[in-house]
DNA sequence: AGCGAACTGGACTTCCGGTACAGTGAATTC
DNA sequence: GAATTCACTGTACCGGAAGTCCAGTTCGCT
């Protein structure tokens, strides 16, 4: 990434900031912090951002990104290890479990999840934007969800958009239980769950022992 | 409840703040604000509470016995209602989505959750006490699962705490989306997914239609 | 009537988000 | 190489909110 001068800062403000509101919040973070990390003055700030909500809504959008990034990657590293689309997604489960649980210190924790319990503070862009993102979440997993389908019937009858959000359900409800114990083995744990769910839903049940 | 006069303001406070803080987030919400709506002054406040902090915490200790409350009750009946253990689980966890789904606009969203995701505002206590509510919940729901397991086998192996701590994870998971997207519905739609996994897991496989 | 709990009133400090605006060095463009 | 533009700096200021201090007041109970 070639990056001008301007971007470089912008990139480094974000970084930081991103950190910082991980760590304790977006209201808990100040700006006069970040530039104090950062190396610039508030004007600078202002340069770049309008405003709080302006930084927390490219915030993100950066997040929002890298963490399409992770998934396709994942998902699509599971779909090729597997013959088949259910094999395909429990792999992908699996890397993204081990991925969780790989994480120095655990996952930060998600932004999403952050802005959800803190709505008032933002504007209407930066809330439809949260918004936009779990359906987009949604549609992902279904995609997948729908190519099982045309395999495999479920053993109870279920709403694949319903399933397809248990899927973040799992991994917002494991960061907030990983965060709030300190325990960063919960979320990978929880995603094993959910796993060993989609596989009872799907496998053709086997009389064998484990 | 007898309440004294202090008892009756105080009590006043901390409602008064918990809708503000699950509307918005414990920074974003003001003393000021508080009171305000409570018609008393910042004198008035501070004799009741040291700071925000000791708010924060007397906040969470109230929240934790309604929470408390509720979860025995709706588990408590759907034991009755049920002739085993694992039927009662299942039929308690059908009462829990109602009870979510009977809640006008939805449940308002957990302490629990908005205090993980702003730490560092927050005392050791305060995160000590988080900490504890979640233990709390897994040695609840571990407490039934053992008794499921008395009597009928899983089909695969799973760790008792982690599925005690998946009910947790559904719900806090369920809220962060419903809250993200504005739809009520899902924490309910989830928590009866949930409620599909435990049963797919420990009843014995039929082969009866739907 | 008197005592203590539960406040009121007001003055003050510090910190932070945000505004305003003039100035400046480095790079790009003509 | 002069002009322009970008990416800032510096300074000064405002309003809101947390929190402190303390003196005074009202209410309920014995």
């Amino acid at each position: 990434m070639a990056m001008g001068r301007g971007e470089a800062t912008r990139e480094r403000i974000l970084a930081i900031t991103e950190a910082a509101v991980l760590a304790k919040g977006f209201g808990a973070t100040s700006i006069e912090e970040v530039i104090a990390e950062a190396g610039i003055t508030k004007s600078g700030f202002f340069y770049h951002f309008r405003d709080k909500n302006e930084l927390a809504r490219a915030l993100l959008q950066r997040y929002m990104e890298r963490d399409d990034a992770l998934l396709d990657d994942v998902f699509a590293r599971g779909r090729e290890l597997a013959t088949d689309p259910l094999n395909g997604f429990l792999v992908g489960l699996k890397l993204l479990a081990e991925t969780m649980a790989d994480l120095p210190g655990g996952h930060p924790g998600c932004l999403v999840a952050t802005y959800a319990y803190q709505e008032r503070l933002f504007d209407r862009g930066v809330c439809e934007l949260n918004q936009h993102i779990v359906f987009h979440w949604r549609a992902r997993f279904r995609t997948l969800l729908e190519e099982i389908v045309e395999h495999s019937e479920t053993k109870e009858p279920v709403d694949l958009d319903a399933l397809a959000d248990m899927v973040s359900t799992v991994i917002e409800g494991g960061l907030v239980l990983g965060r709030a114990t300190g325990d960063p083995n919960i979320l990978p744990k929880q995603l094993m769950l959910l796993r060993s769910y989609i596989k009872l839903l799907f496998e053709p049940a086997t009389s064998a022992v484990h």
